[in-house]
DNA sequence: GTAGGGTTAG
């Protein structure tokens, strides 16, 4: 092969064989060259190396006769980047070729492992071998300053790229830009984005994420719609903010727009878009974009399998899931916890359980999935026991963890347990989170220790929709109506958190129980006008109930009656317990008769009914209704109550004596009794 | 040899 353009054509063709993986178009180039040919070997080398087969690629390497600064350089930043630093170095200190490149691929190669003090330090070196950095060097440099977080570090480099001329290059401000946003300088992101001469699709995406990340779409969605080019990444990203932001609908809008727009969704979009789907549960979109996949052939690709998994799970189909999971050849601890979520998510905690003990590599997600399935499906004890198991397997719990586990104490009211978790997440420095703080509120209103409810409450620093309704309700239900009101209003005041359904019926109840018939019945009316928000049956209810209380029969049917759906049974109680309590004959006989009718559906009507009339002291009545309740086979699901002792909840069932110190307690009871008479 | 976008849990 003498002549250097048949040589140059033979190469190209050996690139492209070697991309499309046809070894024996491969092999019959690379016989056409006489001896050895150090770029025949480098392109070996490179393809091998993307392919993952490091050791043939060394192999090569170490074979040849004679090696080009390329040789070296491919070597290096391809054992970077399988993680193999070591070695990386190993040829990098004995590279004759000390130029920019390879120093820049060493120095780059440490930042993408995590090792950016050893990538300064190395920096540091090439300035003292007298070689000079170029843009690309500045870039990695950066980034490594990015990784520490810190702004300082990054303005001495500043210094020097401006001695050196690069200021204005646009690979080293958009660095620089993700440097100050990584470190929280944002206004000084901004300041250097418009400063830059000449802008790139990185910049603005860059700034566009900014926006994103001050949690506001709007003006992220103004720059985007702004720039003067996008590429499929800008698309992606804005894609991705949408979908990250809780508007799935909006990402799914855009990721059409950008269809007809003539931009092809790479890997990392469809990845996006099928979260997005996910999230909508909308299947029949999913599959389309599924079967796209196979067709381009992208269905081995993780992130796309494991959103796939992902997928078919929140659609409610674990078989198809599973199918989809089995079928992965290389599987990520996120593949793994998206088929465990998925289980947990359809109640299948068994199959969850299975599947999380066979996780080769179990993260904190895999523990928070189980301890959050568990919590879900509401086996309780088994969200203490996965907790402590996390906790002796070394496992770090975070937020999330807390979060979970709190609301688990919330829901068996273990004022016990809740404080010592109040104490291991302060441990952890946990406590200042909307999540784990607003558990904290929940659990000890929910355990009746209103005080440290409101306490950590109002040492919240950031609260949410939720934080402000579990308090509200919170105080309401443990009898603080008119602190629940005042709180309500301070909420309308001070926050842009708006009122929604929960919030609204814990108002409404404080008032029925404070008897606060006109705000009630305000608050009520401006449910729909102010609020936004069309009351529910229980709403209803709970507005018949204070108008019955205070004796407002007649408006209280008319309510009743004016209602544009079916009124809960609970609701003609209230009116005929009002009925009974304002001696109003004619309506309660009417309400009876209605109440009657309904109650022959199901028992909790009866039950309703018999206490009604013994309320009302009909004795007659109540038992009665018992009798004819037993008739039918009726049971009454039984009310029951519990003490915590030494971290363990104890029930005791109104009609069924089955606690196993049933005797012993009894006979200390006694004895208690018989003390209180001594006395 | 480089800068922007990817999947899971509360």
């Amino acid at each position: 092969m003498g002549l250097s353009s048949e040589r140059y054509i033979a190469i190209r063709l050996l690139i492209m064989y070697l991309d499309s993986r046809k070894s024996a178009q491969v092999s019959e180039i690379v016989k056409g060259f006489d001896g050895f040919d150090p770029t025949v070997h480098n392109c070996l080398i490179n393809a091998n190396i993307q392919w993952g087969n490091l050791d043939q690629a060394r192999r090569l390497f170490d074979e040849m006769p004679e090696r080009n600064e390329v040789s070296w350089t491919a070597l290096i930043s391809g054992l970077m980047r399988y993680g193999r630093v070591d070695e990386s170095m190993w040829y990098f200190e004995r590279n004759p070729f000390h130029n920019v490149v390879s120093w820049t691929a060493a120095i780059n190669g440490l930042v993408q492992n995590g090792l950016n003090a050893e990538a300064l330090k190395l920096f540091l070196k090439l300035l003292d071998s007298g070689v000079r950095p170029n843009s690309v060097t500045f870039t990695s440099v950066l980034r490594a300053c990015a990784g520490f977080g810190e702004i300082g570090l990054g303005m001495s480099v500043l210094g020097l790229i401006v001695k050196t001329g690069f200021e204005h290059n646009i690979s080293v401000s958009n660095s620089l830009i993700t440097l100050c946003l990584k470190t929280g300088e944002k206004a000084l992101a901004r300041r250097i984005f418009d400063q830059m001469e000449k802008k790139d699709v990185v910049s603005w995406t860059a700034i566009l994420d900014m926006y994103v990340g001050m949690g506001d779409l709007r003006e992220a969605r103004r720059i985007f719609d702004d720039m003067p080019e996008r590429n499929e990444v800008s698309w992606s990203a804005m894609i991705a903010r949408y979908s990250q932001s809780g508007h799935p609908e909006e990402a799914l809008k855009l990721f059409l727009q950008m269809s007809g727009n003539g931009f092809v969704p790479n890997r990392s979009c469809l990845a996006i878009i099928l979260s997005a789907l996910a999230t909508l549960e909308d299947l029949r979109v999913g599959m389309n974009i599924h079967a796209h996949v196979v067709k381009i052939g992208y269905e081995k690709d993780v992130f796309i399998s494991s959103s796939l998994v992902d997928l078919y799970c929140k659609c409610g189909k674990t078989k198809e899931g599973r199918v989809a999971f089995d079928s992965m050849l290389e599987k990520s601890v996120v593949s793994w916890n998206s088929m465990v979520g998925g289980y947990c998510l359809n109640g299948q905690m068994e199959e969850a359980k299975v599947l999380f003990d066979s996780i080769p590599a179990p993260n904190n997600v895999s523990w928070n999935t189980m301890v959050g399935g568990y919590l879900e499906n509401k086996e309780f004890d088994k969200v203490f026991e996965v907790f402590n198991e996390m906790l002796l397997c070394g496992e770090t719990p975070n937020t999330s963890t807390f979060s979970s586990v709190l609301s688990g104490c919330a829901s068996i009211a273990s004022l016990e347990k809740g404080k010592n978790l109040h104490g291991k997440a302060i441990k952890h420095g946990t406590q200042y989170d909307v999540f784990v703080g607003t558990a904290l509120v929940d659990m000890y209103a929910k355990s009746g220790d209103i005080k440290s409810s409101k306490k950590v409450f109002d040492r919240m620093p950031e609260k949410n929709e939720v934080s402000w309704t579990v308090m509200i309700q919170g105080l309401a239900e443990n009898g603080f109506t008119e602190e629940s009101l005042l709180l309500f209003e301070e909420m309308n005041r001070t926050s842009i958190v708006a009122p929604n359904e929960l919030m609204l019926l814990s108002v409404l109840f404080a008032c029925s129980h404070t008897g606060l018939v006109d705000d009630g019945l305000q608050y009520f009316n401006s449910m729909e006008a102010v609020y936004g928000t069309k009351p529910k049956g229980k709403h209803y209810t709970c507005v018949v109930d204070i108008l019955s209380r205070s004796g407002r029969l007649v408006e209280a049917e008319e309510l009743l009656k004016s209602m544009p759906f079916e009124p809960e049974t609970n609701a003609w109680s209230a009116l005929l317990s009002g009925c009974s309590k304002h001696k109003n004959e004619e309506i309660a006989e009417r309400t009876a008769k209605k109440l009657w009718e309904l109650v022959e559906k199901n028992s909790a009507g009866y039950v309703m009914l018999s206490n009604i009339y013994a309320s009302a002291g009909r004795w007659v009545d109540v038992l009665n209704i018992r009798r004819l309740m037993k008739d039918r086979g009726l049971k009454k699901s039984g009310g029951c109550s519990w003490v915590e002792v030494k971290n363990e909840v104890h029930c005791f069932y109104s009609e069924d004596a089955s606690h196993c110190q049933l005797a012993e307690i009894y006979d200390l009871l006694e004895l208690v009794r018989f003390e209180m008479l001594a006395i």
